[in-house]
RNA sequence: GCCCCCGUCGUCUAGCGGCCUAGGACGUCGCCCUCUCACGGCGGUAACGCCGGUUCAAAUCCGGUCGGGGGUACCA
């Protein structure tokens, strides 16, 4: 088998889609398990579309999510340039070579009246009707005349089309329902319909590995390349291979208008890379049938493109969160640590740069955090009590009234007068003085007992372990807040 | 309308003729653990769209039907 050269070729229009990030996985996977090239191409024919923002978000989410390519967009490679922008006259050349051939024809019409010559006809097939296959030379010279430019279209063939899918099976298009398409606007502008199977004869693309969207395509490329192969531009066909869409909500695809399909707003939200990879990949593959989490390496182990699902998938962000957090359990403290520093910085719990003291207090408190947040965007909230100042420092008003009643001031004083002669000041010292002032003699239950302290000391009702983070936070500071409570 | 794709628990899936009174995961419900939360443990809930056919045997193969989705551009 030929070398596997695969691509991902996005166009920069929008905030890219987290469907856009399955199918780089995918192919990122087939390259990888197959010892392949993963070319990485883009694809910004459409001028009026495009942005410089999009550019750069997909470069940083491919770099965020680790999918690293072989050739493309600032790492180059023999085929270079990587942007359609920049290879107008690659497109030129092809088109002058189709346009000499027979595999193409001018057309002058215009849209009104292919609707008419439609409705006049009673055809059930709507796209174009092939009334300029055979102009003669008189009529090529009146449309002229008229001042119109033409478009290039391809003549499908008679008969039909048919290719084996990779992922569906044998899918075969009477040509008859395949419309001439054209391969570029009147202006000369070459379309997605040419560029696209030009960029991957050129780049020799073997598996061609996209969205279900382009299925209706296929057959338009396939008897382009025919035509690409008899012209001597390449010399094979790629197999194509169509996958599933990502679904939203209700029954129709992920838009951008859903919050879901942003796939940097999982960065910025404190997924994992690795969670959102291993949930994305689940949706159409499966590793085994009885495993969910896996990593990376072992995807590229195991991926086999004949092993995906053909049928939809809806997103589900539970589940997404899910996974994310079996990955957050794979992370070692000090991992997570590092991975949780841009958000404290951003949150304002620690400075940038981090200050020594700040390092060795989150060094010390990282472990009690760690196992109980799902997403690195949850530290800040679980740490943040630990790192203010005194002044700064404040009980959430709706936690307070629930917490540090006339009841809870009773327990957090009998805690203060417990603590407040207590050595040394530890974590088993202070868990077994509050023990037997709060619970052996006042009586009430453990989290009956210790949740009015946990709120005057943390500020919140929900805290990492209370004994752990009062000795942290030192006597002064603890006692400081227990007293502030109570005023 | 026409063409194409798809159809297993609420969701993602395993299943590729007998191992299936259909397995796992998320969700959900109950219980346990417990200083809150999270983790963890145990248990419950819940699916082969429908109708025919092939076969000793069908979730698995075939046909039809219904349902969903996509395409039908001088968008990609």
């Amino acid at each position: 088998m030929r070398n596997v050269r695969v691509r991902m070729a996005p166009s920069p229009t929008g905030s890219p889609h987290v469907g856009l990030v399955r199918t780089a996985l995918y192919n990122w996977a087939f390259a990888r398990h197959h010892g392949g090239t993963f070319v990485f191409r883009i694809e910004d024919t459409d001028t009026a579309r495009n942005t410089e923002e999009s550019y750069t978000a997909i470069l940083e989410l491919m770099r965020w999510l680790g999918l690293d390519w072989d050739e493309g967009p600032e790492v180059g490679g023999p085929h270079a340039p990587y942007r359609q922008s920049e290879r107008s006259d690659l497109y030129a050349e092809a088109l002058d070579k189709l346009r000499a051939s027979s595999y193409t024809y001018d057309c002058y019409c215009n849209n009104d009246e292919v609707d008419a010559r439609r409705k006049a006809s009673g055809s059930k097939v709507m796209g174009y009707d092939g009334f300029c296959r055979e102009l003669t030379a008189d009529q090529v010279a009146a449309f002229e005349g008229q001042g119109r430019k033409p478009v290039v279209r391809f003549r499908m063939p008679d008969g039909s089309v048919s290719w084996d899918d990779l992922v569906r099976g044998e899918i075969t298009f009477e040509t008859e329902f395949v419309p001439d398409y054209a391969l570029c606007r009147a202006n000369g502008e070459p379309l997605y319909t040419l560029v696209n199977p030009v960029d991957d004869a050129l780049m020799e693309i073997t598996h061609v590995l996209r969205g279900e969207d382009l299925l209706s395509s296929t057959p338009r490329q396939v008897a382009l390349y025919a035509a690409l192969i008899d012209l001597g531009i390449t010399d094979f066909t790629p197999q194509f291979g169509h996958l599933p869409y990502v679904m939203g909500e209700g029954n129709k695809k992920l838009s951008k208008r859903d919050p879901e399909a942003h796939a940097l707003a999982y960065r910025d939200n404190g997924f994992l890379p690795e969670g959102l990879l291993n949930y994305l990949a689940l949706l159409g593959w499966a590793i085994a049938a009885d495993r969910d989490v896996f990593t990376l390496a072992e995807m590229v182990e195991k991926f086999e493109i004949g092993d995906v699902n053909a049928n939809p998938a809806r997103f589900d962000l539970k589940k997404c969160e899910a996974i994310n957090a079996s990955h957050m359990r794979l992370l070692s403290v000090e991992d997570i640590t590092h991975r949780a520093l841009p958000f404290l910085k951003a949150a304002g719990v620690v400075g940038d740069p981090v200050h020594d003291a700040d390092a060795q207090l989150l060094e010390l408190a990282m472990p009690l955090v760690a196992e109980r947040i799902n997403k690195l965007a949850e530290a800040p909230d679980m740490l943040g009590f630990l790192f203010v100042d005194e002044e700064s420092f404040s009980v959430d008003p709706a936690d307070a009234e629930k917490l540090l009643d006339e009841a809870g001031k009773g327990v957090v004083k009998a805690a203060h007068d417990a603590l407040v002669d207590l050595h040394p000041w530890s974590t088993d010292a202070i868990q077994t003085a509050l023990q037997a002032a709060l619970v052996d003699d006042l009586g009430p239950k453990p989290r009956v007992a210790f949740g009015p302290v946990r709120g005057a000391v943390s500020g919140r009702r929900v805290s990492p372990p209370l004994f752990e983070s009062m000795e942290l936070l030192g006597r002064d500071r603890s006692l400081g807040r227990l007293q502030r409570a109570l005023g």
